[in-house]
DNA sequence: GTACGTGCAAAATGTTTGCATCATT
DNA sequence: AATGATGCAAACATTTTGCACGTAC
């Protein structure tokens, strides 16, 4: 679970040798927030409001600089069915855990303890065997269930 | 498997109600045999050499009605780590199966039998738990093992 | 004081659409 | 012949970058 307070969000980007300005913390404090994993341009939308206004690129280079030191993680964008892109979307809740997208591209995480359930199930020797055969180390397992 | 020959690709376009132009023929053909999930850039540069040539934007509305019929299937784009999107990839084969994705972004499939052992392991009733709980119908399950 | 963060606007990238023309059925 | 597909160019959406200014350390 992410820090959503304010004091603890300084400490944590403190930790990661970034600097805490007014933007960043707001922009954490919004993206811990929001379960419903915002896009960039929902994000400036709340962190403009309050303090003296955030531009849309700061929120683009901010959350990549998040992402870059793990505190954020980009999710894959939703599989429109057509070929259409969409925006990205993001996620503070950095924890190895599974979504469901349901039918109308809006994604949800599942509790902690239903996404171990899913997660523990799956073989470890098979991973292993996958990371010797391919000459990989796997880092994150991604589960993500699609609703109809 | 997805057929790679052009007279099966005619049958199977012809099933879906679609025409069995040059163009889309060659397009599913670039498509089925390109291991790589190649995005539409790439399709484009396959195609355009052979026949007459085909415009990129054909191949965007092209491979949206692949995806349309479940002839192919838009992959959830790669999570640079950063902020940036990519392209989106095409991957002819619709069956269920574990993507890995290496440190550079590429996407690899694993083999029909590697990806069973891991979507088999999942728990049935925790799968209808969710489904129960989030008044959903799981279509899909997309396994992605993320390498660093 | 210095190195890094920010805002703005412009560029780069990726995708979709409108419309006239052409080809499959 | 009719319906649907294609090509082109232009619109659109999303993300990144360059540079001048400001601020945390």
């Amino acid at each position: 679970m992410p820090p959503t307070d304010p004091k603890e969000i300084t400490v944590q980007l403190s930790r990661h040798g970034l600097r805490c300005t007014r933007q960043r913390v707001a922009l954490y404090e919004a993206l811990a927030c929001d379960a419903s994993h915002p896009t960039a341009e929902r994000l400036h939308e709340c962190v403009r409001d309050e303090h003296t206004g955030v531009s849309l690129a700061t929120v683009y280079n901010t959350l990549e600089v998040f992402c870059r030191h793990g505190l954020a993680r980009k999710l894959s964008s939703p599989s429109t069915g057509g070929a259409g892109a969409g925006a990205a979307r993001f996620d503070a809740d950095v924890s190895n855990h599974v979504h469901v997208r349901d039918a109308d591209g809006a994604v949800h995480d599942l509790s902690d303890d239903v996404s171990q359930q899913l997660l523990d199930r799956l073989p470890a020797n098979t991973i292993a065997g996958i990371e010797r055969d391919m000459g990989v180390t796997i880092d994150q397992v991604h589960i993500e269930l699609i609703a109809k």
